[in-house]
DNA sequence: CGCCGAGTTGAACTGAATCAAGAAACGTGG
DNA sequence: CCACGTTTCTTGATTCAGTTCAACTCGGCG
C-alpha cells in the first residue's frame, strides 16, 4: 500500500523496524480525482500528504482571482505549512489535477509518532530543512527578476512540471497574467 | 557567554544537562562591527549563527544591484539555508547594519551534535518547521500583491523592522525601487 | 456538429522603473 | 560644535514592462 511513502522516508534516513511498522499502522491511502479539492481553504490542515502518483497544485484567491502557489508530483510531501504546523486555519486550497494517490499521517498521530520514535525527529528535520530550502528558492526566483527571467528559471529548473501544468496556472504561479506568459512563450 | 543561545533552544524544547554543557563547549560568540559582512556570496556557509543583540541583513548582487532577502535581529537564528544545509557556494552576504553580537556553531560540530544527542533533533525540527513556515509567508506576501501591499503587509508584521532598516533595504527586499517606496511611504 | 475551456494575438492603458536633480541627515575631522 | 563631504531620501518628468479588455483560434468532447 504505502511502501512508496515508507521508501521515500528510508531514502531520508533510514527508519527502525518498530517504526516502520508503526507508520505502516497509521498511513493511510486515498484516490483523488480530477479537480478534487484535498484541502479547502478555511480548514485546519490537519494531514501531511505524500503524493505517490498524480499530480496537484496549491491555491489561493485573491479578488476573485485564482493564484497558483505551488506544484505538487509523484513523491512529493504536501503540507499546507503555515496551517498544518501552526494549527490555523489555511488559506489555502490544493487542488488535484490529475488523477491522483495520496498518502497521509494524520497531525495528532504524527506528533504521537515523533514522542514514541524520538529518532523520526531525525527525519522531520531533514524534510522540514529540504523544504525550506526550495522555499527559499522560490522567493529568491520571485524578488526582483523580469516575468520572463522567471519563467525561465522554472522552466530549467521543473522542465516536467511546464509540460504538465496548464499556462493560467503557470501564470499565476510565476505572478503574471496568462496573456503575458503566453506572450513570452511564443517569443521563442 | 552564550546564555541567551541556550535559553533560546531551551524554549524550542527542554534540553538535558549533558546536551546544555556540549552545547557551551561548541558555541562560539563574535562580536561584528557596523557594515560587516558576516558571510560573503562564494563561500560555503559553515556556521549556524544566532543573534544576541544587533541587527543585519541577508542580500545579493544582480546586475550590480544589491537586493535585500531578509532582516535578522535579536534571538533570530541565521542561516543560509541553501549553503549551509546543501554544502554549496553561498549566493547571498550576510552584512550586520548595527553593532551585533552574534553567537555561532560550526557546521561539522552541529552535525556530530545530533549525532550524539539524538534528542537534539527535536529542536533542529521545529526551529527549521518555523523557518520554513516564515519563509512560506514571505512568499505569499511577494506573489501577487501590488507595491503598497506588499509594504503595508511587512509594516503590521514587522513594525519594528520598518524603524530599524533604511528605506533602500526595505525597498529592494520588497522587489521594488527606492523611490517607488518614498512615494508610497510619503502618500499617508 | 456545435459548444466550451484553454490558449493566442492585438490595442490601449497603467503602475512601477528609470533618469535626474534637490533636500535632508549623518559623520568625521578641524 | 560647526563646516563639509557623503550618503540617504524625496520629488518630478519620462519611459516601458506587464495588465486589461476584447476578439479570435484551436482542440476536445457530449
Amino acid at each position: 500500500m504505502c511502501v512508496s511513502l515508507i521508501n521515500y522516508l528510508q531514502h531520508v534516513t533510514p527508519l527502525s523496524e518498530p517504526l516502520r511498522d508503526k507508520l505502516e499502522q497509521i498511513i493511510r491511502t486515498k484516490i483523488f480525482t480530477k479537480k478534487e479539492l484535498i484541502l479547502k481553504e478555511g480548514e485546519v490542515s490537519n494531514y501531511i500528504y505524500f503524493i505517490e502518483s498524480g499530480f496537484a497544485r496549491s491555491f489561493y484567491t485573491k479578488d476573485g482571482k485564482d493564484i497558483t502557489a505551488w506544484f505538487m508530483a509523484e513523491n512529493d510531501v504536501i503540507i499546507f505549512v503555515a496551517s498544518f504546523f501552526t494549527r490555523v486555519k489555511s488559506y489555502e486550497n490544493i487542488e488535484v489535477l490529475e488523477n491522483t494517490t495520496i498518502h497521509y499521517i494524520d497531525h495528532n498521530e504524527l506528533e504521537q509518532l515523533y514522542n514514541d520514535f524520538p529518532e523520526f525527529n531525525k527525519t522531520g528535520r531533514l524534510l522540514a530543512t529540504h523544504y525550506y530550502v526550495l522555499s527559499e528558492e522560490r522567493l529568491y526566483n520571485m524578488r526582483r527578476q523580469t516575468a520572463e527571467e522567471r519563467y525561465y528559471f522554472l522552466v530549467n529548473k521543473y522542465p516536467q512540471l511546464i509540460l504538465r501544468a496548464q499556462v493560467s496556472h503557470i501564470a499565476s504561479y510565476l505572478g503574471l497574467n496568462l496573456e503575458t506568459l503566453s506572450r513570452i512563450r511564443s517569443k521563442k
